[in-house]
RNA sequence: GGGGUCGUAGCUCAACCCGGUUAGAGCGCUGGCCUGUCACGCCAGAGGUCGCGGGUUCAAAUCCCGUCGGCCCCGCCA
C-alpha cells in the first residue's frame, strides 16, 4: 500500500511506508545522504546511506522505509517532524535535468514554461491552481444539481452563425466546400432544450472564438452555461448568486448576495465603463453644465456636442505622474488630458479658464487643498474616463483587496457599429423589455434589453438575458438588424411549437478560477493554453496538413 | 489590423545607449570531499549559432532593415 508523501507525521512513528514519486532534491552530506520525495500531495525527507547519492532531480522512484522522527526537525515542511529511514530504493524511470526546478520561487519565462508544460504543471502553484479549478467546478455541479439542473451536451460541430465573432471552421469531407462550424456559445441549443421542456438545463461548454487574444483571453474557453424556463430576471439573478457564492467558497471567498444592480447608464456615467470595480473610490462627474468657461478646447468639445468629464484624485499627483498618465490615455486612444491642482495659492495647471469657473468646478468636485482633478473633453471621452481612472488606481497603488460583485442592468439592446447599422448589444436573441416594444422601430437604440451581466471586480464574469419566446417578435428584431430569417428559420419554427418563456446566463469559468486563484492571466488556471498569437507551443498547433488529407477535402492552399 | 516591450549559457539576467582584447554573474549541471542537511557547505570543471536573415563598417551581441517567437495594450471579442 502506497502511502502520501504529504500525509506523513507523528503518528507514522516506526511504521513502515511505501513511497512513489519523484526526486524534488538530493543532499550529499558523504555517508549521510538526505533526498526529499515529492508526489502530489507535497514533500517529505527520505534518509539513508551512498544508495541515494546517485538519485537526481525529477527521477521517478519507490522507496521503502520506516518513519523515524527527525534528530533535527524543519519547521518549514509539513511533513518536518518526520523522515522516512530508507530501507530500499528503486529507480522507476531516470529523468533528464529539467530545464527549470520544480519550484514557485523560481521565475521562469512563459515561453520555456508553456514548452515544459508537463514540468511547469509539477509546479505546486499549477497542481493548486488546476485542483481548485477542479474543486470549483464540483461545487458549481453539486449546487446546480440541487437546483433541478440537467447537464446536456450540446454539438462541438455545429453550423457557422454569420453575427459575432469569428468562427474556427471545420471543413466537410462528406460535403466538400462546406463547412462546420465550432461553437462560439450553446446559445441556440440551450433555447432549443427549454423548448424541449427539460426546464432547467447546464452545461460546462467549451466555446471558441477567432479572436486576438488577451491576459483574459483563450480562443477557447470554458463557460459555465445555463438556461430556464418560466423565469423572470430576478430568478436567473438568484440562481447566478448562489452559483457564485459556492463556488468562490471553495476558495475562501465568501460572496454575500443579493448583489448590488447598477443600471448600464450609471455605471457609464460614474465609472465610464460597464464593468467597474467598486473598490477604486474615484467617481466620474459630467461637468459640462458649467459652460466652456473661456477654454477653448472645452468650448470646442461642447459645441461639437461632446462632453467635459472631470475625476478628483485626492492627494494630488506629480508632474511626472500626471505626464505618465497622459502618456497612457493616448496610447489607448483619447486625445488629451487636462488637469487642475488646488493648492494654498490658487488654481493651477493645463485647464485655464475663467475664475468662477474654475471655481464652480472645484466645487462640484469637492476639490480641496492639495487635491488634484483630470479632465477630458470631447465625443465619447467616457470609456477613456475609465481607463483613466483604472490608471491612477493603478499609479497611486490603491489597496484593491477582497472581492465586490455587482449587476449591470438596463443596457440597450441596440448599438451602431461602424458602419452606421444596427446590431445587438448582447446577441439577437435578447428580449427587449415589454414596454420598449412599441418603440422598438420607431426609436430602435431607445430600447432597453432584458439582459444582466455579472462584474466581479472589474471583470466581466458572466452575461445573460431572458430571450424572445416569441418568434413574431424575434423576427421584428432580426429585421432591424438586417439578419436573414432564413439563417435562424431552425429557431423561428421552433418557437412557434410551445415556446415557454425563458433565460439564462453564461459564465466564464476560466476567469472565475483565475480570480478564486488570484492569478492575473487566465492561462495559469489553463492546463494547455494557447500563446497570445493562438500558438500552441507544446504541440506546435497550428500545423500543415498532408496533401492527401487537403485533397480529400478538396482544399487547395492558395497563398 | 495597430502600438509597446522583450529575445545573450539548461534557467534568470549583465554587457547594447556611446561598435574595438578571450561575452560575464548567480542558480543549475558534471567530478571530488564531507554523518544531521533541508536554497547543505567547500574545491575543481564543463557549458554560448548573442532568436534567424540581410545590410553598414577595417571591425557588429552592440548601429540599420527585414523576419520569427514570448508578454502587455488598442481595435476586435453577437
Amino acid at each position: 500500500m502506497r502511502t502520501w508523501c504529504g500525509s506523513l507525521n507523528l503518528s507514522y512513528r516506526g511504521k513502515d511506508v511505501l513511497l512513489k514519486g519523484w526526486v524534488q532534491r538530493v543532499r550529499d552530506l558523504g555517508s549521510l545522504v538526505f533526498a526529499d520525495i515529492r508526489d502530489r500531495t507535497g514533500l517529505v525527507q527520505v534518509v539513508g546511506g551512498r544508495e541515494l547519492a546517485r538519485l537526481r532531480p525529477e527521477w521517478v522512484v519507490e522507496v521503502r522505509g520506516t518513519v523515524r522522527e527527525r534528530e533535527a526537525k524543519n519547521p518549514n515542511l509539513p511533513t518536518g517532524d518526520v523522515e522516512v529511514e530508507v530501507k530500499e530504493i528503486r529507480v522507476l524511470n531516470p529523468s533528464r535535468t529539467p530545464p527549470f526546478p520544480i519550484s514557485d520561487e523560481i521565475e521562469v519565462s512563459e515561453e520555456v514554461r508553456l514548452r515544459f508544460r508537463y514540468i511547469d504543471l509539477r509546479r505546486p502553484k499549477m497542481q493548486r491552481n488546476l485542483l481548485l479549478r477542479h474543486r470549483m467546478s464540483m461545487a458549481v455541479r453539486k449546487f446546480l444539481d440541487s437546483q433541478g439542473f440537467v447537464e446536456i451536451e450540446t454539438p462541438i460541430l455545429t453550423r457557422s452563425t454569420p453575427e459575432g465573432a469569428r468562427d474556427f471552421l471545420v471543413p466537410s469531407r462528406n460535403y466538400p466546400g462546406r463547412f462546420y462550424a465550432l461553437p462560439q456559445s450553446p446559445q441556440l441549443f440551450k433555447q432549443i432544450l427549454m423548448i424541449s421542456g427539460f426546464e432547467r438545463y447546464f452545461q460546462f461548454a467549451r466555446c471558441f472564438r477567432d479572436e486576438d487574444l488577451r491576459a483574459d483571453r483563450q480562443p477557447e474557453f470554458t463557460q459555465i452555461d445555463l438556461e430556464m424556463s418560466f423565469v423572470e430576471e430576478e430568478d436567473v439573478m438568484r440562481v447566478a448568486e448562489g452559483l457564485m457564492r459556492e463556488a468562490f467558497s471553495v476558495a475562501g471567498i465568501e460572496l454575500e448576495p443579493p448583489f448590488p444592480v447598477m443600471s448600464y447608464r450609471e455605471a457609464m456615467e460614474r465609472y465610464g465603463t460597464d464593468s467597474p470595480d467598486l473598490r477604486i473610490p474615484y467617481e466620474i462627474k459630467d461637468l459640462s453644465g458649467f459652460g466652456p468657461g473661456g477654454n477653448r478646447i472645452v468650448g470646442q468639445a461642447l459645441e461639437a456636442g461632446g462632453r467635459l468629464l472631470g475625476m478628483k484624485v485626492p492627494g494630488g499627483l506629480s508632474r511626472r505622474e500626471i505626464e505618465t498618465l497622459e502618456e497612457r490615455v493616448k496610447s489607448a486612444g483619447a486625445k488629451g488630458l487636462l488637469w487642475m491642482k488646488r493648492s494654498e495659492k490658487g488654481f493651477s495647471g493645463s485647464l485655464r479658464g475663467e475664475e468662477a469657473w474654475r471655481e464652480r468646478i472645484a466645487e462640484a468636485l469637492s476639490l480641496g487643498e492639495g487635491d488634484l482633478a483630470l479632465f477630458m473633453a470631447g465625443i465619447g471621452v467616457e470609456k477613456f474616463m475609465g481607463f483613466l481612472r483604472q490608471a491612477v488606481a493603478e499609479l497611486k497603488k490603491i489597496e484593491l483587496e477582497g472581492f465586490k460583485a455587482l449587476w449591470i442592468v438596463d443596457f440597450p439592446l441596440f448599438e451602431r457599429d461602424e458602419e452606421g447599422r444596427l446590431a445587438s448589444n448582447h446577441h439577437p436573441f435578447t428580449s427587449p423589455k415589454e414596454e420598449d416594444l412599441s418603440i422598438l422601430e420607431e426609436e430602435p437604440l431607445k430600447v432597453r434589453a432584458r439582459a444582466y451581466d455579472l462584474v466581479l471586480n472589474g471583470v466581466e464574469i458572466g452575461g445573460g438575458s431572458i430571450r424572445i419566446h416569441r418568434s413574431q417578435v424575434q423576427r421584428r428584431v432580426l429585421r432591424l438588424l438586417g439578419v436573414e430569417e432564413s439563417k435562424f428559420s431552425f429557431l423561428l419554427k421552433a418557437l412557434d411549437y410551445g415556446a415557454p418563456p425563458h433565460g439564462g446566463i453564461a459564465f466564464g469559468f476560466d476567469r472565475m478560477v483565475m480570480m478564486a486563484a488570484g492569478e492575473e492571466s487566465i492561462r495559469d488556471v489553463i492546463a494547455f493554453p494557447k500563446t497570445t498569437s493562438a500558438l500552441c507551443l507544446f504541440t506546435g498547433a497550428p500545423s500543415g496538413v498532408a496533401p492527401e488529407q487537403l485533397e480529400e477535402l478538396k482544399i487547395k492552399i492558395i497563398s
